[in-house]
DNA sequence: CGCCAGATTGATACACATCAATTCTCGTGG
DNA sequence: CCACGAGAATTGATGTGTATCAATCTGGCG
């Protein structure tokens, strides 16, 4: 195990599509987040957005698509740290630069924010701080959550988990034999759950042999009888 | 490992004893988090700040002493989220109840700051919020890395990566042969590092046969070499 | 001095990693 | 439209790091 398990190098720059500023844009899914004057910006799949240890000058907000946030050791070992899809942020720190890198899970397209406008529009107006505090609780608290899973669950329950958390992200919970997308590759998935992709896809198919799932394409999947997943889930 | 691993069970009420407010007091150690109206609470040994679930009612700062932030699943499965030691603030939620509990390590001394008057005196003085800003984005921040070492890091390298963040905090890192306090348990260490005590105790065992570390009574640590450790921790 | 919770050490089991083929998927070009 | 190729996913065989089970040891305290 201590050796490099899944080496992910990523040499390609980021690409920048500068599409005219959409200020103060309404308001669509996710949080509350307040709306600051943004950048639409556009990467393909696989461009990096930025890297680990780059100035940390923008925010950012996801339209539509799904990131991925990675931190990498000298040897290779990857832990994704969220998977923000539409609605969700990111990019902030309290640092001068930012502590993982953001990569396009798909293509994806953002508004991005220059740290300075927020700092200048907070200044100005103290009601948009509370967005960005109540958005930073929430990512701690989710990050709590998931000390949980790497800490202290099997394989089985880290996948159960993940799945109940795509659905609930993608409304598809209650929805018996809903399917929901998994856009991601099984890499992402084992090294977001702090596994390996051969116990990813072990584990997934014995959940279709259960019966808990099924599958009609790669990348997605429907849960049958989600109240099992959820059991397996645990939570607290 | 699926089963229950070490219950951990706590049915003890927290005593307060309320003492005279010290407001805005000067600063000691620890961020630059702002000083509002305070009350200080003391806690024993071992006894329950607050419990998951609990009316977020109020905010701390701790003064002196190790606080421990847990969360529990159903069969008792632990997980520590955070040791707060002097100057360092949890309690912080975007929700109406706590994700996690608190308890106190060692006899502790806290400020205690009311949900309210933070966000009172953050509505009528913006610059305070950038503190709190602050204080949750480094615990963010320090939340990522511990994602890498709960998902893909061995025993030795969380144990190792465990001292020297303690050596860091106590400001020991540089110290030859500094002596490092361990105020928790080895059960403490090993539901904050995701492993069982008696990993954690063989993990200790060999880095003192291989003279990493040598130690006069339990509950402190002396480095020998601290690089060796630190190579081990890799960090990033 | 003897008790007892916590820590250490030992023997063994097992969940997941690792190594190694196969088999799918899906884009591409004939 | 189908054959082809390549990367991704699956499946199998085996290894190993850490959990589990079980004593034994240690150090603080009445």
């Amino acid at each position: 195990m201590n050796a490099m398990m899944h080496p992910t190098t990523d040499v390609m720059r980021p690409i920048e599509l500068r599409r005219p500023a959409a200020p103060l844009r309404g308001s669509d899914g996710g949080t509350d987040f307040p709306k600051f004057a943004s950048t639409r910006v556009s990467f393909l799949k696989d461009r990096t957005i930025y890297f680990e240890g780059d100035d940390a000058s923008h925010h950012y907000r996801v339209v539509s698509g799904t990131v991925r946030l990675c931190k990498v050791t000298e040897d290779g070992r990857r832990q994704i740290v969220a998977f923000p899809t539409a609605g969700d942020c990111f990019g902030w720190t309290g640092w001068d630069s930012y502590c993982h890198s953001a990569e396009a899970v798909t293509p994806v397209v953002l508004e991005k924010i220059s740290r300075r406008s927020i700092e200048e529009a907070v200044q100005s107006n103290p009601g948009l701080g509370r967005g960005v505090l109540a958005m930073l609780s929430d990512q701690l608290m989710s990050a709590h959550n998931h000390f949980l899973l790497l800490g202290r669950m099997t394989a089985a329950e880290r996948i159960a988990a993940f799945l109940v958390e795509l659905a609930r992200r993608q409304d598809r919970l209650d929805d018996e034999g809903g399917t929901i997308d998994l856009p991601m590759s099984r890499i992402d998935i084992a090294d977001y759950l702090g596994l390996t992709i051969e116990t990813v896809s072990r584990t997934i198919s014995a959940m279709k042999r259960d019966g808990l799932i099924s599958a009609t394409a790669l990348g997605s999947i429907r849960l049958g009888r989600s109240e099992a997943l959820e059991q397996l889930a645990l939570a607290a």
